[in-house]
DNA sequence: AGCACGCCGACT
DNA sequence: GTCGGCGTGCTC
């Protein structure tokens, strides 16, 4: 029998009604029933019908008046899940991040509750145990699982047809036979507890001060923002664990964001190092059964570390006291597809809702950071040197105009000499190049054909490891063909310009003997072999590294002395505003990899305008002029800091439509002199993935609420329909 | 984000 | 005649 409720004038008083975010691209709330007998309130987690599935969704406000026109389309709430209900603090900043980057609420909420499926008690796991006689019919595949069981104890039971290399039909035969048993695993140990005392380093007189304004900030329990600003290997790590040592004994947990979890092997070592366990990992390739597992940690209180990436900032901490955000200036922080965020921007905004302290740490801080320290928003935490004797390394340019190497070869001959010199002292040597696969371009020698993609406003990448020519943007791909499609000319196609792989063929062609590793993105398949082959670099194993801007970020090779860059200017003329920045940081970052353990580092840089102001800065070792005349530019220009930015691109899958459209959306741009509307330009890279695309940039002063100019702007403006697509980017890193 | 609905091309 | 391609639109 049907016991719907039926509307009515008795009823309506007595049906409770909820608003509810559901995690989907939406920016309104639904309207829910509340069952009888179910007790709710704001921020519970709870199980509700949508549409024809069921989705995990968060209560965000009572609701005394339900919209009479719902009359009977509302369904009731199925269930309140038993975790603890997101804290006001999280809401907020749901909120305020979805209203400030223009993304659905909806879209924001989904990040705060990715912990897969598996949410609710524990599934129960079973376990082996080897009890009984061995069984008459004993095959090779039984022995070894025998063997695997001889100590009697309980074995998970994947775990242990994993080890013996069998499928679990022959556990299950086993447990048949009467030699074994199935039993309970006892549920997994909490997250174990880093102690703040495990083991204290001694720091030098310049770093105690720096430790004691961390222990302050940490005790503070209000917002307060630091820029700890020290150079690699000055021990900006060690200085800001005795924040988070100050933030374990208050008993509030602390998240520590990285750009880059794949890069932060060494780092869980060095904490466990400092505080006697590793901290809990967040990250895109947690199993779904162990993400479950630390986010019900996290919203219980029984992680007190977290490190993770960019999606961290959205996890439901039960009681967070502090937030890291390390190599802040890093771009990896910016997400794109989906929301557009600033991780560390967004981190600034949750402690400031959260009212905590937040430490920024870089040896580049962003200029950003870096103008908020000079006007005493930020408090600037300077570590001045290298830590424990170690130097800076020395820095020089290669003047590829003067000595250029031979033609189609990339290394010149005085870096060739150097990184000889180096083989020879049993050291080892990088080599930097930011270029995936082997030539950037392939073009036919007979009739002038490039290969580009179709699809895309690209060339097609070499990839000889992979024997493929690979789109950069959308990822298509062909084999690499012998004769050229356009006039059919034979063996005519040759690889102009370098990437990485080229690069380990000139150097295994000039260093026969050495032994070369390419560390590349697209040739690395999961965290783990990341962080193997890092070990291999690490212990010695490799003379010359080949490497994309993987190799800039925080991981230390005790025997490398020599870093040479291959193209310094490959950075420094793609028109977009944040080219300088972003080569001063990576081009210090990575010659900063070389003598950090045993000082005489040298960087070359191979370049073909030694006298840019850049190029000049990174030899003369000179971050202040940097800054200097970063900041002037920036300040005269209107540029961020000193001025907001937001780019929209309009595409669609023909250009006319695109076009139109983009158009169409300038011509309503609502008048306001402190605001500024350009474009539409075709965007640098007009077509990707056979969609057309144009761009229109907005620019403002810097106390102008862009986001709401944004959004009447974007009311009030035609509607987006069909195949065409709005993407707004408040804040934009990137140009393309 | 899913998922269903719906309207056009090649098959049991 | 139907299976299924994925464009379009809705979800309290």
């Amino acid at each position: 029998m049907d016991h719907t409720t039926r509307p009515g004038p008795a009823s309506a008083s007595t049906i409770r009604v909820v608003d509810v975010l559901v995690p989907v691209a939406l920016n309104q709330t639904y309207s829910y029933r509340v069952p009888r007998g179910m007790e709710l309130a704001p921020g519970d987690v709870i199980g509700v019908p949508l549409g024809p599935r069921e989705v995990v969704a968060v209560v965000w406000a009572e609701n005394a008046n339900p919209d009479p026109r719902l009359h009977n389309r509302l369904k009731d709430v199925s269930e309140k899940l038993d975790v603890p209900p997101l804290k006001p603090e999280l809401r907020q900043l749901v909120d305020w991040v979805s209203n400030y980057t223009l993304s659905a609420r909806g879209t924001v909420l989904r990040m705060t509750l990715r912990m897969g499926e598996n949410l609710g008690p524990e599934r129960m796991r079973l376990g082996v145990r080897l009890v009984g006689e061995p069984p008459r019919r004993l095959t090779p595949a039984r022995r070894r699982v025998i063997e695997v069981l001889s100590d009697r104890l309980l074995h998970g039971k994947s775990e242990a047809a994993r080890e013996a290399g069998v499928s679990s039909g022959v556990i299950d035969g086993l447990v048949d036979e009467g030699t074994l048993t199935v039993e309970a695993m006892p549920p997994p140990a909490p997250p174990p507890v880093p102690d703040p005392s495990y083991a204290q380093p001694d720091f030098s007189r310049e770093q105690r001060s720096a430790v004691d304004v961390m222990r302050t900030l940490a005790a503070s329990g209000s917002f307060h923002v630091a820029l700890l600003d020290g150079v690699t290997g000055s021990g900006k790590t060690e200085v800001y664990f005795e924040a988070i040592a100050e933030n374990i004994r208050r008993g509030k947990q602390t998240l520590i964001l990285m750009p880059e979890i794949a890069l932060t092997g060494q780092f869980l070592d060095r904490f466990a190092q400092r505080f006697g366990v590793r901290p809990l990992e967040w990250h895109s390739e947690l199993t779904p059964r162990t993400r479950a597992r630390n986010w019900a940690a996290i919203s219980e209180g029984k992680a007190p570390v977290v490190v993770g990436a960019r999606s961290a900032l959205f996890l439901p901490y039960a009681d967070l006291g502090l937030i890291i955000v390390d190599e802040e200036h890093d771009q990896a922080y910016k997400q794109d597809d989906g929301a557009h965020y600033h991780a560390r921007d967004m981190a600034v905004v949750r402690a400031h809702i959260a009212k905590i302290p937040i430490v920024l740490a870089s040896a580049t801080p962003s200029v950003e950071s870096e103008v908020n320290a000079r006007k005493g928003r930020y408090q600037r935490v300077a570590l001045p040197s290298r830590f424990g004797g170690q130097h800076m390394p020395h820095i020089e340019a290669i003047d590829m105009r003067r000595a250029p190497p031979p033609r189609g070869r990339f290394i010149s001959p005085v870096l060739a000499e150097q990184i000889g010199h180096a083989i020879e002292r049993r050291e080892q040597a990088l080599l930097f190049l930011n270029r995936r696969g082997y030539a950037p371009l392939t073009l036919c020698r007979a009739c002038g054909h490039r290969f580009a993609c179709t699809i895309c406003d690209a060339w097609l990448v070499d990839h000889r490891f992979r024997q493929r020519l690979v789109c950069h943007h959308c990822g298509f791909s062909m084999p690499r063909p012998n004769i050229c499609p356009h006039c059919a000319a034979e063996e005519s196609l040759v690889a102009v310009g370098p990437g990485v792989e080229r690069l380990q063929e000139e150097a295994a062609h000039i260093f026969p003997e050495a032994r070369t590793m390419v560390l590349s993105s697209d040739l690395i398949t999961s965290i783990e072999t990341m962080r193997s082959e890092l070990n291999e670099i690490a212990e010695g194993r490799v003379d010359i590294i080949i490497g994309t801007q993987l190799v800039a970020k925080g991981h230390n090779f005790p025997r490398l002395n020599l870093v040479g860059v291959i193209d310094a200017d490959l950075g420094l003329s793609n028109g977009d505003p944040r080219a300088a920045e972003r080569t001063f940081q990576l081009l210090n970052q990575v010659v900063g990899r070389a003598g950090r353990e045993q000082g005489r580092g040298v960087g070359f840089l191979q370049t073909h305008q030694p006298e840019h102001p850049v190029i000049k800065a990174l030899i003369a070792n000179d971050r202040e002029a940097f800054y200097a005349s970063e900041i002037e530019i920036r300040e005269r220009t209107g540029y961020p800091p000193f001025g907001r930015l937001a780019s929209l691109i309009v595409s669609a899958g023909d250009r006319p439509t695109a076009e139109g459209f983009a158009r169409k959306l300038a011509a309503v741009a609502p008048l306001d002199e402190r605001i500024q509307v350009l474009g539409p330009a075709e965007a640098p890279l007009a077509v990707i993935k056979g969609r057309y695309r144009f761009r229109l940039l907005v620019k403002s002063l810097r106390n102008v609420d862009l986001s709401q100019y944004l959004r009447e702007w974007l009311e009030s403006g035609p509607k987006t329909k069909g195949n065409l697509k709005l993407e707004v980017d408040v804040d934009p890193q990137s140009f393309l």
